[in-house]
DNA sequence: ACCATATAATTAGCTGACCTAACTATTAGG
DNA sequence: CCTAATAGTTAGGTCAGCTAATTATATGGT
């Protein structure tokens, strides 16, 4: 019988193998197929596509430095993805917005990994399925900071 | 009611979102905390840890090209992580092995790693945990070549 | 009202993991 | 025995990430 403080153990080790493996095995398998260029920063639009955000908030979400968010969301900007305004109530502060361009490669984009992941998963059941998806949602839960 | 095809591009829709944000955050966790330098290649170690493999399976394994894996195979060996022989039969072929120093490194950094991701999934019931962990299994059947 | 401190973002310079293309060394097969 | 294939290395580059230092704005105490 497992006591807690091993099985929390035991279970961290699984994330810490097996999160990085998918991680190469998506970026292998974009790498080998892709024609389109997929912009390595799209969990960021995503993060645009609910709300509009500041920098801080983005550097934040995404678990990067705040420069390496200034530059991610320059370059971002400079393809039309997104917009910076100066929050007029805090000139400090950006907010940064989403354009229709962004919304469509995070749609195009999106679509095309998700279609990678999903041929990989296709050989699950159904049942598989919705235990990865229950897996997946607390590692979501215990990993961002917010729920939005 | 949802279809089976739309089922599991929401479960790689969700893999998509998820396992960048675990690794990121985990990431910066470490850089946070650590005082010790965390080697990079440290799914490697573990992968020669089961065995002794040669340079393409270990490529192939750690999804990465060769010749990456070259470099970082000789890194671990400059550090003595690792031994690098020819395989008698044939000269082409290099067999890689751990190497006791190795063996130490692999089992001191994995108890750091493995922690401090313990410690971020500390709140979790023991329901939940056991839900991740099965979610982790099946990432691992539908990610890694091999059951070793 | 003013200055010191705190906060938001940017710039500069660097690291490290990854890639492709081109190469060397060895084996295998007609 | 010589051409093909296979295993690994070298050369040269890209890109996301970092820390440290800087600029711009806001705030709070005297």
């Amino acid at each position: 019988m497992m006591n807690q403080v091993d099985d929390n153990l035991q279970t961290a080790q699984q994330v810490v193998e097996i999160v990085p493996l998918v991680m190469r095995v998506v970026a292998a398998e974009l790498r080998r197929t892709q024609q389109a260029v997929i912009p390595a920063h799209l969990g960021v639009l995503f993060l645009l596509s609910q709300r509009p955000r500041n920098l801080s908030e983005l550097a934040d979400l995404h678990a990067v430095s705040l420069p390496t968010m200034s530059n991610t969301v320059s370059k971002m900007n400079a393809e039309g993805w997104i917009t910076r305004t100066r929050d007029p109530h805090d000139r400090r502060m950006l907010l940064i917005e989403i354009t229709p361009t962004g919304q469509e490669i995070l749609f195009a984009m999106s679509a095309h990994i998700i279609e990678k992941v999903a041929h990989l998963l296709n050989p699950l059941s159904p049942e598989e399925r919705q235990a990865l998806q229950a897996g997946m949602a607390i590692l979501r839960k215990s990993f961002r900071h917010d729920e939005g």
